[in-house]
DNA sequence: CGCCTTTGACCGGCGC
DNA sequence: GCGCCGGTCAAAGGCG
């Protein structure tokens, strides 16, 4: 039978909350009665039951006697179990609030400049939401750009009422948080992407041709600079370096290869993909591996999806959505902690990254960089690698090739002192799951707990285990973001829509470009996007990644690099 | 047969 | 103006 919680709307995602409970009564006519107890439930009304039970009238029948005794002893057991749920329920709540009040401490620290209305002694009622409006609408679900919101922000921070960024807050945020409940979620997480903002999706339309040339142009045409502004945001591009053996990452998406370029400084060429999803898809992406160290595969993805997402896309499309919107946020205000709660958001998205390092202000500064990328466009860096060998080396290239550039670029590095697990997560996401058990905040593991109980009914029983071991990696996750991360609802918003998208459609829906991958074994998949989104995926990628360790040109089937630089290089 | 990769040619921006 | 470079196009061939 189903208990339903009911609980106050404030309850954020605990609301609504509706727990299956694997006992059922024996006495069928009990049941509509049970649910009258529910949540603190007096017991009198379970012996009122008792009495108005027409089995009463065979009260001398023992048999008729140890049925009811029987279910009288399972509801006295089920108001427990949802005492102890409202219990935790309420534990979540309190955290919830209490983090949200250091959070509200931590920017008014790191933002007294920018917020200035907001950083009185004594906090306005409305200020914690208007400090997060701009944050949390822009990242959570991708609803809207950040760009334009940080421009209405800077400019007219003095006209928008606090009122109207909390409503949007809200509507953002009880969307992302609602939207796990219903089955039918899978559309609307893919709708909801952040590569389908309707601001994003206008830009679009702006400027259906693609080939940055002739945007450039037609921006240099316009001479204008809110039009300048949309073609930034139209080119942004967020660059993910990881440790990838196979030539390609599997993100989920569907890729055609539509080019291929020895670039200069780096014997590997670069691949160029456009995502074939559906056609006219403005997206497109750049892959080619790292001079300096050839296990590292670096990813430039450019543009935002005209069409609904394969949920095993939606991780990697969040990711980079949000840090671009980071970068763009940040390439417009120049606001460090914009910048830090969209990488937050990023790497929530992702699932599994310990970024605590993020935070640090020192580690979050723009730098130039023309070494992977060209320096027409703003980039920002998304590092997977580990810190030894990457975030050092890439700060030492970032700054060898600093040269004359036109966009700042911004390198965000997921790695920190734990970051051991990285290269764990990344070989086979479940691996390191296992190894997570401990966090400091028992809240979450209620949360995760409550997420697993609550998704049982929407996945099958063979995708449970996978699908428990993503959220128990999301709560881990979301532990270590909560206490490190003063924009712990961003994050926790984008990481719930991203949970929700994998946790729904597991196995469920497999893209073309899925099976391709599959099919061919030669991309890497990584973990922390499939462990989201399929676990079919996860365990194809994770054995093509024990295929081979050879770098990128030895795998190439019928590419000589070698002859590809002569060519390039003679022509 | 459809979709993909490969690869030489082409184009436009930029620096000298 | 020329050459370099990044990026794209499109024909040819491969693959399932």
């Amino acid at each position: 039978m189903e208990v339903l919680l009911k609980m106050p709307a404030a309850s954020s995602s605990a609301g609504n909350c509706v727990v299956k409970d694997e006992k059922s009564f024996a006495v069928e006519g009990c049941c509509q009665e049970a649910r009258k107890v529910g949540i603190g439930g007096q017991f009198q009304e379970v012996h009122d039951l008792k009495l108005s039970s027409p089995r009463h009238e065979n009260l001398g029948d023992s048999k008729e006697e140890d049925e009811l005794e029987s279910a009288k002893a399972e509801m006295g057991e089920v108001r427990e179990e949802n005492e102890r749920l409202k219990k935790m329920l309420e534990q979540i709540e309190n955290d919830y609030k209490s983090l949200q009040f250091k959070f509200f401490d931590i920017l008014q620290r790191e933002q007294p400049s920018s917020k200035k209305p907001s950083t009185g002694s004594t906090p306005p009622p409305f200020s914690k939401d208007e400090i997060m409006e701009p944050e949390l609408v822009s990242l959570c679900l991708g609803r809207s750009s950040p760009s334009k919101k940080e421009e209405k922000i800077s400019n007219n921070s003095s006209n928008k009422t606090s009122r109207e960024s909390d409503e949007e807050l809200k509507a953002s945020l009880s969307l992302a948080l609602d939207s796990k409940i219903h089955p039918s979620l899978e559309l609307a997480v893919s709708n909801l992407s952040p590569e389908n903002s309707s601001e994003e999706q206008k830009e679009e339309e702006a400027g259906e041709t693609w080939p940055p040339s002739k945007a450039l142009k037609t921006t240099r045409n316009i001479g204008d600079d809110e039009v300048s502004q949309q073609s930034h945001v139209k080119r942004a591009r967020v660059s993910v370096r990881a440790r990838c053996d196979t030539p390609t990452m599997n993100d989920g998406c569907q890729w055609r290869k539509y080019g291929q370029k020895i670039a200069k400084g780096n014997p590997c060429p670069r691949a160029y993909y456009r995502c074939t999803v559906a056609p006219g898809c403005p997206v497109r992406k750049q892959v080619q591996r790292c001079a300096e160290d050839m296990s590292i595969l670096i990813t430039t993805y450019e543009g935002t999806h005209n069409h609904p997402l394969p949920v095993s896309a939606t991780a990697m499309a969040s990711t980079t959505s949000a840090a671009a919107s980071m970068l763009l946020s940040g390439s417009s205000t120049s606001q460090p902690g914009l910048s830090s709660t969209a990488a937050a958001t990023a790497a929530t998205a992702q699932n599994g990254l310990n970024f605590n390092s993020l935070y640090d202000s020192s580690r979050i500064r723009p730098f130039y960089s023309s070494n992977n990328s060209s320096p027409l466009f703003p980039t920002i860096t998304l590092d997977l690698t580990n810190p030894s060998s990457s975030f050092s080396n890439f700060n030492r290239f970032s700054s060898r090739f600093a040269s004359t550039p036109r966009f700042p670029s911004t390198n965000l590095s997921f790695s920190s002192s734990e970051s051991s697990m990285l290269p764990t997560l990344w070989g086979n996401g479940y691996q390191a799951f296992g190894s997570y058990n401990q966090t400091s905040d028992g809240s979450l593991l209620n949360l995760e707990k409550q997420s697993q109980e609550h998704y049982q009914p929407f996945i099958d029983k063979n995708q449970q285990a996978a699908s428990a071991a993503s959220q128990q990696a999301l709560a881990e996750s979301l532990t270590k973001v909560i206490t490190s991360n003063p924009s712990f609802k961003s994050v926790i918003a984008a990481a719930i829509s991203t949970m929700v998208a994998g946790s729904t459609n597991n196995g469920e829906q497999r893209g073309r470009g899925d099976q391709n991958l599959t099919q061919n074994g030669k991309a890497c998949a990584s973990s922390y996007f499939n462990v989201l989104s399929s676990s079919s995926e996860s365990q194809t990628g994770s054995g093509s990644l024990l295929q081979s360790s050879l770098p990128f040109p030895i795998l190439k089937r019928n590419t000589t690099p070698a002859s590809n630089v002569n060519k390039d290089q003679s022509s």
